[in-house]
DNA sequence: TATTGTTATACTCTATAACTATA
DNA sequence: TATAGTTATAGAGTATAACAATA
């Protein structure tokens, strides 16, 4: 993933085009791409990522990580199903994260008494430490994303995008 | 990526900030993540490529050479740096997603006669064909994507997004 | 020295399919 | 039959590092 890193301002010279959109951004011109949601979805997804990386490094969690200890402490006891469907993940994937993340003794798959082909999901006590750090970093993070895009774009896009 | 794909109807509602727990089967707790951008960035980029996947499978293209296809077509002669830098991915990856887009004679590198060390990179003419398909089958994923948010929340993301 | 394109490696994620054990 | 969790595999994408040719 290049996008940020690219720390290099320099000679952009030889464009062509000028851009017909009022923004003095895109040197290069993105046609076809600048009314696709999903190619600005997908660079504001990429930046969030990076940054939300570097953020959790510290404590060895990835963000979807993060978001799994998040669901579980809020939604106790819920199925490995329901998370990854939450989660907008695959069930297969969801097994090797928790696999990961249980054998860290963040989580614990506890068998359900009422169907017991489901596991009923835990946080352990530190499970519950960690994500109490990571909530803090993840504030963190958000200070600085909502720096990026301007304190309103920023409501605008959360307000639009949980609607949605 | 699940998401989509899975024919069975959950019913996950994933409502933001459900302020009780009630007994039944309550809507999943998003807690912290309802605060965070990236959550919701991520799982519209899913609903997205899933769909524009679908949508340019009969053409055999991915998302990610559907807009080399267009930057390059739109921006003739830039370099491989550029174009990695526009679309936000490693110039790594991008050789070898050039590779496969050249074997299948969709563009071309030729020698930058200015800097010998860079490809200025061109479509072939059936590369300009395949893009020209590919523009009408993006057209009615776009439809799609603004029936799915309606048509003034696309709008008001797409300007958002532009501008960010 | 720095940059462009390239190769290589390791790891994560995605898309499927199939298996088991329950229901 | 259908569902929950699991295993397996192929392919795509990401993060790095290094190298040759060129500037």
């Amino acid at each position: 993933m290049t996008v940020t890193g690219n720390p290099r301002r320099k000679s952009l010279a030889l464009r062509r085009r000028p851009p017909t959109r009022r923004s003095p951004r895109p040197a290069i011109a993105l046609d076809a791409l600048d009314n696709h949601l999903g190619y600005f979805v997908r660079r504001l997804q990429i930046w969030i990522f990076q940054d939300f990386i570097r953020t959790l490094a510290p404590i060895h969690l990835s963000p979807a990580q993060f978001s799994v200890l998040v669901i579980v402490s809020a939604n106790r006891g819920l199925s490995q199903a329901e998370l990854a469907a939450t989660l907008g993940i695959e069930r297969a994937r969801l097994v090797r994260l928790l696999n990961r993340l249980q054998s860290r003794e963040l989580i614990a798959r506890l068998r359900s008494s009422a169907d017991s082909r489901r596991h009923a999901l835990e946080l352990t006590p530190q499970g519950h430490g960690v994500l109490a750090q990571a909530k803090i970093l993840g504030a963190r993070h958000r200070k600085r994303l909502i720096e990026k895009l301007g304190a309103d774009r920023h409501g605008v896009l959360l307000q639009a995008l949980r609607e949605a």
